[in-house]
DNA sequence: CTGAAAGCGCTTACAG
DNA sequence: CTGAAAGCGCTTACAG
């Protein structure tokens, strides 16, 4: 048995007890403009006494604007959302958007059948953009089907392929590994391995080129190796550096989740951190402070980001043209260095 | 210089397209009952062949139900945030939403601004209903009011205060707890510490009942202290315990994250894990794994909790009466124990 | 099974 | 500054 619930009051209501007409009380829900002093205050009277809230589904009919935006996943597995850098982007864009009075909805959409579905979901207008969470590959032929029916789209992360029609928000990649990479340095390191991003990644290819900017002519191919961003690979990709290259003093990867997986395999074959390998990671995830010993790395302003990713994207709704933000890394100095 | 884009489709167009009236592609679209089947059929080509899509807007304005739900959050900072479980929750509720045709809103209130205006937000009508993320006192407030207003309402952990009016899907703490302190019993420990979560959070309560009523007289109060959830919390506990009771053989802690912060502390003072003390989780997130030594854990089964959650809350929505569900949670043994 | 019509609750030129 | 009215794109009794 529900509630008899009293319908709720319309704007009808709020006009007829104001004494003005539906007109006025939408011009004092939209900004005012246009109204007279004694009219605004009366239908704002109306409001409170009504308890008036205004049906978001008829604003967004008679609008067109849903004033929601997506937050689009587009990788396949738990892997890469079970990266911590992903519940910060999605709270503090949730945040950053319901300041502008925006919401968020998050769209997981790793399968092809997910992404048929996402994408049907964006271009039916439940939101007017797109907030894109490091997508690769995997996600290029929704993310080009979405660019070709003129969503908006933002992504985190430096622009890859179509970036002409897509806006980006990212950190410094190159001059951050630069940082960290100097850093080992001056902690005497000479022998730096570098475990990678996925190829062709944002952020892989930066952060690469970082290291090897610093590293010049001293440059040793055999102390490069590769992972997936997730932990384990970190850890695979260490296994790997060990065999090749046992006088290696230090290790850098590209992401703290690999650093962590590295740092376990060092632990476990006997090695000290940071006295015999020093590590360092980047992001400033929980997993960096949690680590034991607590893990060096670069951090990621990842307020700003969503900050300006979310008005960036309102931009690009408003009418307004693509751009590309690069904000600067800090570098955060723990026990592993 | 916008594009000029065409005029989307409406079921206007479809409608002439298929030589019906609109109502019968309406009823075509939702579900087909009452329609010939050279009327479907007709209806279905000229979907296709014009590439509708229905405007969600305008079906929200006429049923008066969004499809959506909210994803509520009303921890205060980031600490409780950048618990893994909230991004494992997130994903796995878009996911069994998307499966049913409904879309997840991300809800950040952690102060009392951001916590008045989600209020205003649900009751608006965005939202058909709201997932509660292990929401303790801090949140009280707001789900007393949205009760109130009649907000079909689930929550993500065991049911606490109100429960009568809200349903909640949660793992079975209370023997998910007695099972791993058999587990450490059977690994031989015999004074083992427990790190409990915050009082009268939900979670908190369960395991510490779990934990003592394996104890039974042997209980000792000196053995347990409490954190909030947090890495840094687990951490400052653990030092309190070794400070009281040095002869402690093993540590289980009511989150993974607690865990990793007593692990980092013993590590630190020279224990060695497991020889000399062994340490457990719960949660099994992916702290669990990435730690080192990796951690034996009590896995939360989230993907059904997601499911079922959903599906409590869809039935919720629908009329139904709330219910409370509760899922065995799984031993997972690392190398900690 | 199907069509005509009213209704959902707003916004926005258009006159005045 | 303000009101009357059309319009946003669907759904759903109601007749037939």
């Amino acid at each position: 048995m529900t509630q008899p619930s009293v319908k709720r009051p319309t704007i009808r209501e709020v006009a007829a007890l104001a004494g003005v007409s539906r007109g006025t009380v939408s011009r004092v829900l939209n900004g005012g403009r246009w109204v007279s002093e004694e009219a605004e205050s009366a239908v704002r009277d109306a409001i409170t006494s009504t308890g008036y809230k205004p049906n978001p589904h008829a604003r967004s009919l008679a609008t067109n604007k849903s004033n929601s935006v997506a937050f689009l996943l587009t990788e396949p597995t738990d892997t890469l959302f079970d990266d911590p850098v992903f519940s910060v982007l999605v709270r503090g864009a949730a945040q950053a958007l319901a300041r502008r009075g925006q919401s968020l909805v998050v769209l997981v959409a790793g399968t092809a059948a997910e992404q048929a579905r996402a994408a049907d979901y964006i271009t039916s207008g439940h939101v007017d953009g797109v907030l894109l969470a490091y997508s690769s590959h995997s996600g290029s032929q929704l993310v080009t089907e979405l660019v070709g029916a003129g969503v908006p789209i933002v992504a985190f992360g430096p622009p890859v392929g179509a970036s002409r029609s897509l806006g980006s928000v990212a950190s410094d990649d190159f001059n951050g590994a630069r940082r960290m990479v100097e850093h080992l340095r001056d902690r005497g390191r000479s022998r730096i391995a570098f475990i990678s991003g996925p190829d062709n990644t944002p952020g892989g290819v930066g952060r690469l080129a970082g290291y090897q900017a610093v590293l010049g002519d001293e440059f040793d191919a055999n102390l490069v190796d590769r992972g997936d961003w997730s932990p384990r690979s970190g850890a695979a990709a260490m296994q790997r550096l060990l065999g090749r290259t046992p006088d290696l003093d230090a290790v850098f990867a590209a992401n703290d989740q690999m650093a962590a997986g590295a740092l376990s395999v060092l632990t476990a074959a006997g090695y000290r951190v940071p006295t015999d390998v020093a590590v360092a990671g980047f992001d400033d995830t929980n997993i960096a402070s949690t680590s034991s010993p607590g893990l060096t790395t670069m951090r990621q302003p990842f307020d700003q980001i969503c900050a300006e990713g979310v008005r960036l994207l309102l931009d690009l709704v408003a009418g307004g043209v693509p751009a590309t933000i690069t904000l600067p890394a800090e570098l955060v100095v723990r026990q592993s260095t």
